[in-house]
DNA sequence: TTGTGGTGT
């Protein structure tokens, strides 16, 4: 780790120490093709601003450049800085210009990658890797620490290299004393001149031997009749051209008549496929060699067999690990089937997608130039050379394909404003950007106006992605800091976990005492603690034979742990607290949740899942989910390989998602209804987040939600209705006002008496104020008003009275009837049809035999009426037509029987025990003999 | 039933 540390470059960039200790004479020795134009590029260094250098490896460009800079009298008033795209070649080329230059790495000559700063104040010429750099203009704007940058492997084109390229552009103005160079592969180095108003280039020839391409087209003859021929090419038409260019290989050798074996790189797109191709070569390729798998995921046993020179013949059959990061020794023969994966981030599904696709044409070559190292080679494509040509110059640099939250929030906290007008060598599509906002949003990094926020501050001071700084800002406060430290560092770095293909299930087995049953995050908690507890425990050497024999890779355990120590510090910084007693499941969880609210899924039919944007995705195979599958779960990544992948998963609870959602939660309502017993209006809620439904029918208070309309709701169905259980004396005065207009109307056999439900509502609506919508507000404003005005909720006989009744009412209606000198209770009910329809006297079992049917036939006297003129309507047809008019005869005979009526002189009717009253149907036969109308018995119909 | 390769305040 670091020892000295350069005062504040910018403060001091007066007093830099570095120059002094550069060395009087340079040392050119070495016979590298850049030499040869060593003086025009000095010159152009003092001429010009920027310089671009092509050149091939082997071109001796990468160890020079800063001794020509030297040359050119850079590294004078500020470093020499010098990036690479890896920390392991940052660390290499420094010890190897050290070296050149006759000075310790730390001294003259440093470098700095992550964990480890070896610069000093005599520091000269700074190698880093190229996100040091850009990680530097957070302290150092203007980059006043160095007089000279030089942007090695610019053809890279990763995303911190076109940020770097973009960003020096705009300072080049700023710092007029600042000289740039970059280098690249010599491909496209006309674009980095246009990019830098036509900054000189020199290409320098690579010093490598001849590669002779043989395009070995693959035979698809037996995949056309296949119906997925992807799968048909890579299964069986890929490793049968293989093993046909293996053969190829060695009888070139043969015919050369070389003495030593030369090795064959194969280049392969997935561990699966090299899997694939190594078996097929033990079974069908040449004997007695040995096949080599090479990726970057093996562990590093497994990895250094292929530096280790054994005494066979050799074939590597490796990903694009070996096209950029290794340099695999002795390889005479490159057989390229021409895919590779390529990671590709879908704004539209928002997934990371890895597809196999075909290989550019810079890919291609650069793939070709890896067996002309040490001697003429021979590289075999298997495809044709149409097809080569017609393939895309170049592969799309990353940042047209991957997700720029990351760069966007950079951006921001360093004020570069808009991205769209940033001088970016090729602009980041428009969507993607959105898309960057758009998760910088969820994260509640930026505003809505697409401002950087507080938190969104805090999360770019952690080197970490954006999701797992969210994590980070938001386990404090949970008390859980301490385990999202550890689970976010895990997954900062390549898994620790070591699988070698040959013992994957012994490896699985030691794997499984750290894991927990619903959370593949816990697993990294597990195993740390297991680890801590070692640390005071046992040495050093003890503690490599545990990770050892647990199948975990030593050196990715340390990254994780320095990565975690770094964490922590930056957390003191941040004034984050770290809790000391363990967190519960749901805490930590929590906290990852905050940054994985768009990764969320639930299950679905058969082991699939329901994941965001109507996406089907399987839990990874690796997670202990993949079995299990619990309703609801988040992922830390979400992957579309051969099918969409949710890996590293854990159990959730869709509440959580929903409290952390905010905005992003998309509610609706349905059903608002009042409901008595709670005294208030509810509705349905349904909740969702990203297209998934969390919570399907919540009965929620509706009052908060649209408070109109649930005093609309309050007003009509619980005042107006009266379906509310109110102990209010106004509410019984105006119910009871109600019910006997009601009783009105039952008894006078219409429905038009009683007010309508509108000017009853417009009643309330007009006194009950507009935040008043359930029983409790209501009773709380009522009791206030009514110390005041307390009738002021009282309707009146007016209000509720859509018509003056008659005052004959009672003595038409009367309540009840006199038989056998009680008076018994009659009841009205006005619904044509219906049973109870008319009035019906209540008539106590034991008075039956005393009530005379005579009684019963006769009514009330309000009912008379109607009931004379149904018994009229009813005659045949030759009485009635001695009746006509109908309604005037129905009149006068009204005027006879009044008086009839039983009991009509004590004002009521009466029963046995006066006088027996007569028959209705005899009294109105009188009354219509009396007008000549002679009606037999047998005429009154039913 | 299984993922190309890098980098960091």
């Amino acid at each position: 780790m670091t020892t000295e540390r350069r005062p504040d470059a910018a403060a001091s960039a007066g007093a830099y120490p570095g120059a002094a200790a550069i060395p009087q004479d340079i040392d050119w020795s070495g016979d590298l093709p850049v030499l040869a134009v060593r003086d025009e590029l000095i010159a152009a260094v003092r001429a010009h601003q920027v310089v671009i250098v092509a050149g091939e490896t082997g071109s001796g460009k990468t160890t020079q450049l800063p001794k020509i800079c030297l040359a050119a009298g850079r590294g004078r008033t500020g470093m020499i800085g010098h990036t690479q795209p890896r920390r392991i070649a940052a660390r290499a080329v420094a010890s190897r210009i050290a070296e050149e230059l006759k000075t310790q790495v730390g001294a003259g000559v440093g470098f700095k990658v992550r964990f480890s700063d070896q610069t000093a104040t005599q520091t000269y010429l700074k190698l880093m890797t190229d996100g040091v750099l850009l990680a530097e203009l957070g302290q150092d704007r203007l980059l006043r620490a160095y007089d000279t940058i030089i942007i090695d492997e610019a053809h890279e084109r990763s995303l911190n290299i076109d940020f770097l390229l973009g960003y020096l552009r705009t300072l080049l103005a700023k710092r007029p004393d600042l000289k740039l160079l970059i280098t690249s592969a010599t491909i496209d180095v006309e674009r980095f001149s246009r990019h830098f108003a036509g900054a000189p280039v020199f290409v320098v020839e690579g010093r490598s031997y001849p590669v002779e391409t043989r395009y070995r087209p693959v035979s698809l003859e037996a995949a056309a009749s296949s119906e997925d021929e992807g799968f048909e090419l890579i299964e069986e038409a890929i490793p049968r051209a293989v093993v046909e260019a293996v053969e190829e290989c060695l009888q070139h050798e043969r015919a050369q008549g070389r003495s030593a074996r030369g090795d064959i790189l194969v280049f392969s797109s997935s561990e699966r496929e090299i899997r694939l191709l190594a078996d097929t070569l033990r079974k069908y390729g040449p004997p007695h060699t040995e096949i080599l798998p090479l990726y970057s995921r093996l562990s590093v046993a497994e990895q250094q067999k292929v530096f280790e020179r054994g005494s066979g013949r050799r074939i590597v059959i490796a990903t694009n690990v070996a096209e950029t990061s290794l340099t695999v020794p002795n390889i005479h023969y490159v057989i390229d089937p021409g895919f590779a994966r390529i990671s590709r981030y879908s704004y539209r599904s928002k997934v990371q997608r890895l597809p196999v696709e075909a290989v550019s044409q810079a890919s291609a070559n650069q793939r070709a130039g890896r067996c002309g190292r040490i001697a003429p080679g021979v590289c075999i494509r298997l495809y044709s050379e149409a097809d080569y040509l017609a393939r895309p110059e170049f592969t799309d640099p990353e940042i047209r394909r991957t997700n720029l939250a990351a760069v966007i929030l950079q951006m921001q906290v360093l004020g570069l404003g808009d991205l769209e007008r940033f001088p970016f060598l090729d602009a980041p599509d428009s969507r993607l950007v959105n898309d960057g906002f758009r998760l910088l949003e969820e994260l509640g990094a930026v505003d809505r106006q697409r401002r950087i926020t507080t938190l969104g501050r805090q999360i770019a001071r952690l080197p970490l992605d954006p999701r797992l700084a969210r994590m980070v800002v938001a386990a404090a406060p949970l008390g859980a800091l301490h385990e999202v430290l550890v689970i976010v560092a895990a997954l900062s770095v390549q898994d620790p976990r070591d699988r070698p293909h040959d013992k994957q299930q012994a490896a699985d087995e030691r794997h499984a005492q750290f894991r927990h049953p619903d959370s593949d995050f816990l697993f990294f908690v597990n195993l740390w603690d297991v680890l801590a507890a070692q640390k005071g425990e046992l040495t050093e050497r003890e503690r490599r034979e545990f990770a050892r024999k647990h199948f975990l890779s030593w050196l990715r355990l340390r990254e994780w742990r320095e990565t975690w120590r770094q964490l922590v510090q930056l957390c003191e910084g941040l004034k984050l607290p770290m809790n000391r007693e363990p967190a519960p499941y749901e805490a930590v969880h929590r906290a990852l949740l905050t940054g994985l609210l768009s990764q969320i899924a639930h299950k679905g039919d058969d082991r699939e899942y329901q994941a965001p944007r109507n996406q089907k995705a399987l839990v990874f195979p690796g997670s202990v989910l993949a079995r299990k599958g619990p309703p609801w779960i988040m992922a830390a990544e979400l992957v579309e390989t051969h099918r969409v992948y949710l890996r590293l998963a854990a159990k959730i609870e869709p509440e959580w998602a929903e409290k952390l959602a905010g905005d992003l939660l998309k509610r609706s309502y349905s059903e608002p209804h009042w409901e008595r017993r709670q005294g208030r209006v509810v509705a349905f809620e349904q909740t969702s987040l990203f297209g998934l439904v969390l919570h399907a029918r919540r009965k929620v208070n509706y009052e908060p939600v649209n408070r109109a309309e649930a005093r609309e709701i309050f007003i009509r169905d619980a005042l107006v209705a009266g379906d509310i259980d109110l102990k209010a004396a106004f509410f019984r005065h105006n119910r009871e006002l109600i019910a006997e207009v009601e009783r009105l109307e039952d008894k006078t056999r219409r429905r038009d008496l009683l007010v309508d439900e509108e000017t009853l509502y417009a009643f309330y609506d007009e006194r009950v104020p507009e935040d008043v919508a359930s029983l409790k507000t209501f009773e709380d404003w009522r009791h206030r008003v009514e110390k005041e005005q307390p009738g002021h909720l009282c309707l009146s006989r007016e209000q509720v009275l859509a018509k003056a009744a008659d005052d004959g009412t009672a003595h038409d209606f009367p309540d009840t009837l006199r038989v056998a000198g009680h008076d018994l209770p009659l009841r009205y009910h006005f619904e044509p049809g219906h049973e109870a329809d008319g009035v019906t006297l209540l008539l106590p079992a034991g008075l039956v035999q005393e009530v005379p049917e005579a009684v019963l036939e006769w009514l009330v006297p309000g009912l008379l009426g109607d009931r004379v003129e149904a018994l009229l309507r009813g005659l045949p047809k030759a009485l009635r037509r001695q009746l006509v008019p109908l309604p005037d005869t129905v009149a006068s005979v009204l005027q006879e029987l009044g008086p009839q009526m039983p009991g009509a002189q004590q004002g009521r009717p009466q029963g046995a025990g006066g006088k027996a009253p007569e028959s209705l149907l005899a009294a109105l036969g009188q009354a219509l003999l009396r007008r000549g109308v002679r009606v037999g018995a047998s005429d009154w119909a039913g």
